[in-house]
DNA sequence: GGACTGTATTGGAGCGATCAAATCGCGTAG
DNA sequence: CTACGCGATTTGATCGCTCCAATACAGTCC
């Protein structure tokens, strides 16, 4: 009658004991069929829902997930993992689990962090991004014995004869997306394809130049062009039109593949721009600009008509979530059980890449 | 020794009692100044952290605050309510709260999710984003007596005769965001100035206009000038371009104020194209070209040199923080308390012009 | 010295669920 | 006829905390 309904009053009501409601819920194996369907009926009735918090104090499951949002980093490739983010809420969703956030610094806090959550409030699992090299997390939270998965390869080299298994993964295959690109360009009669990218040392960002680098170098350009067609810079619009520019001067590539959409986009300015295509080389009008192609597959990419690499970000959420819950499930069921512990924790996805006008065809 | 730390066990290895321990950390005033020192270090010494679902089960307050997720906004701009998430985690985190993220279809929907989550988790309070007309949230949060704020003003015109209160909002001046983006422009000499807004009927982008159509109006353009200076079209940086053609050959302005940055980047593309300027209207090329004002000042606003307005998102989310734990304080010390119901539940933040290239003085 | 005040501390009860073990009913084997 | 097994259901205990009422203890006052 008054108060919210709780697993007495429906007990009361069905003239049955607290545990057989309970049991309706979670084992409903256990209960007779006609029972269950009378007991069920008085739940729905009075819109009977079990409370989180007292469930999670016996059980010690929260049915949480934590995520810690990362500084948003000021390019216009950041919404990537906010994408991400959308996914993995809506996948979590679906599977009856919620994702919790917090915000740190750097690893260490991020750790802190973990620690607390674990104590307070008892989060199932995590899910963590932007994987690197030297990452303090994935060992802490392997020693701790914590649920996690990350988005991202672990990019160190396996430990010196570890026989540690490695953590569950999912992570998209950056070689294959601009491998990918090459090709489409090479199909369009391309061959003098440049490669825009990051300084060597970010571990995505050799990544994708690796897989330009190997697709260019199969269809025959010797080492030395292949090292000239090859520039990193740091991140960012600007930067990418400088380096284009100075390319376009120097090896005059027909095409660029680029290691992000801002990088795109200032190669896209210079190609675009008359003015700077004919620039010192003297470049004739009647050419046909250089395509372009970038990386992410942001919304400015679409708004602009970039062709780029696109994330199966969606598909990479639910993978994620798929790899926590069978951890999650086996930790709950004992370790014994036949999980196998093959080696299939780890996912690697394809990218696909999106055509716009910025690779149309050199007509 | 083994096990994580509890109250009790806290309080024999202090020689006090639970309850003491549980003051220690809730009404330290209640407690010996020597009591509560000796009880600390012990706290420290084991590292003891309360249980969130046993403090929940008792108290009926979760320290989580709910989010709903927009449905990602396939626009430029839908980085904004993302950058207001960051925003909002890292402030709640400093205040001791947590946010919970859900999503919903929509109004209907979420309102689903709240009840979910105030039946199952009691979430505390809720936060909520893109308010509109007839927005039928508000009203029922409002009725369930669910503490909450409102990231963007209430549009519906004050019920008849209603008394009711308004709840508690955040919201950004667009008027005086446009309005600046008019000022200074003015002070650089710009006497045509164009709005490039969306459709007449969106809340957002009508007060976006009003702003622009306010300052114009004071600097004595007359009104039928303006409505052929003022067009509204979707969002899109293809939509903003031809706009902006069709302006420039109809009423040539010499400056853009939008209400976008995806406008803008399409209003900027065609005025930086020499072609398009010279265009239909043989346009001279010595002309300076037109200066362009976008809005929210979003990553790509930067990366181009755009200038644009930003809004004040940390600070929004902080006060909207404000507000909500008020609620809650005012909640739970029973409701008589001198919180004077003053009509400082709503906070109305201005935004910032962030002046680059794209509106440089016109040498 | 005993009643009175106010502060510091204590122990019992209960939040709402699940776990573990006991109980009940009933058919079947010994 | 009793013992036993088995599935369906019930009962008591418990998770870790805070609320509430009761208690111990000191200091004042008459």
């Amino acid at each position: 009658m008054d108060g919210r309904p709780t697993l007495q009053s429906v007990a009361d009501r069905a003239a049955v004991s607290r545990q057989t409601v309970s049991n309706v819920l979670n084992a409903p194996h256990l209960v007779r069929p006609e029972t269950l369907e009378r007991v069920q009926s008085v739940i729905d009735e009075v819109g009977y829902r079990p409370h989180g918090a007292a469930r999670q104090l016996r059980t010690r499951r929260s049915r949480v997930i934590g995520l810690r949002l990362q500084p948003s980093v000021d390019g216009i490739n950041g919404a990537v993992l906010d994408r991400f983010l959308h996914a993995l809420t809506e996948q979590a969703q679906l599977r009856g689990y919620r994702v919790m956030l917090f915000t740190a610094t750097d690893d260490h806090a991020e750790i802190g962090q973990y620690s607390e959550l674990l104590d307070t409030l008892e989060i199932d699992a995590f899910v963590l991004t932007s994987t690197h090299h030297g990452d303090p997390r994935t060992r802490w939270l392997a020693d701790h014995d914590v649920p996690f998965v990350t988005f991202g390869r672990p990019w160190d080299p396996p430990a010196d004869g570890a026989t540690a298994p490695e953590h569950a993964w999912v992570d998209v295959d950056g070689a294959a997306g601009t491998r990918a690109a090459v090709e489409h360009l090479q199909s369009l009669g391309h061959r003098r394809i440049a490669f825009l990218g990051w300084p060597a040392g970010s571990d995505t960002g050799d990544d994708r130049r690796l897989g330009w680098r190997r697709a260019v170098q199969a269809a025959g350009v010797p080492d030395h062009e292949l090292d000239a067609l090859d520039v990193g810079v740091l991140d960012g619009v600007t930067n990418g039109a400088q380096a284009a520019h100075r390319l376009l001067a120097h090896v005059s590539p027909t095409a660029f593949v680029c290691a992000s959409d801002s990088l795109a986009l200032g190669a896209l300015a210079v190609t675009r721009s008359p003015a700077a295509v004919a620039g010192p080389t003297g470049r004739r009008a009647d050419l046909p600009s250089p395509a372009v192609i970038g990386f992410d597959d942001t919304p400015v990419a679409r708004a602009v008509g970039l062709s780029s690499v696109a994330q199966p970000l969606t598909e990479a959420a639910g993978r994620s979530l798929s790899l926590l819950l069978e951890q999650l499930s086996a930790r709950h069921q004992g370790p014994s059980t036949t999980t196998a512990r093959g080696n299939d924790h780890h996912v690697l996805l394809s990218p696909s890449l999106v055509v716009r006008e910025s690779s149309a065809p050199s007509a």
